[in-house]
DNA sequence: GCCAACGTTGGC
DNA sequence: GCCAACGTTGGC
């Protein structure tokens, strides 16, 4: 049982699009990195923040949880998807994401000028210089200190 | 396999 | 809109 924190734009998919949606794929994420906590990291059943960034006020909104094994993000077979990625095929697929679900949205968002301030959250990815990861892991005593903040 | 150029992310 | 950080690409 791990904890992960998810980004996403708001103006592209939101928490509101997500507990409508209830679950889907996790999908269009081109990085590496992100792509191998997908594909070994991920246990189904983590949990994670849903986390609104490039809008003001960024920060985290809800909780979501990783609901399927490691699954070929289908963007990247679609030449009319701007994820299109024409190196990978379907028997050796490059992109490997995750149905993530809905859990809950926070009684109240918990911004990023907010984390920044709360003592014990000091090491926390998402507040490191220089970090862009889309998908971040969180420690058991991150995730716990960050709920304790709306209780 | 190095590394410069380029592209992207995302807070501010 | 700016720009720091850093991942990716491609020439050599």
């Amino acid at each position: 049982m791990a904890y992960w924190l998810l980004k996403s734009e708001p103006d592209c998919y939101s928490i509101d699009d997500q507990e409508r949606d209830g679950a889907n794929v996790w999908d269009g994420c081109r990085n590496y990195t992100v792509r191998n906590f997908f594909r070994d990291q991920m246990n189904e059943g983590d949990q994670g923040f849903f986390y609104h960034s490039s809008c003001e006020p960024p920060g985290i909104v809800g909780i979501v949880e990783v609901a399927s094994g490691p699954v070929p993000d289908p963007t990247q077979f679609d030449p009319n998807s701007e994820y299109y990625d024409p190196k990978s095929s379907k028997e050796d697929p490059r992109w490997i994401t995750r149905e993530i679900k809905f859990v809950r949205k926070l009684p109240r968002q918990i911004t990023l000028a907010e984390l920044r301030q709360t003592p014990g959250l000091e090491s926390m990815a998402v507040l490191q210089k220089g970090q862009r990861l889309s998908v971040m892991p969180v420690t058991d005593e991150e995730w716990t200190r960050v709920l304790q903040m709306v209780e």
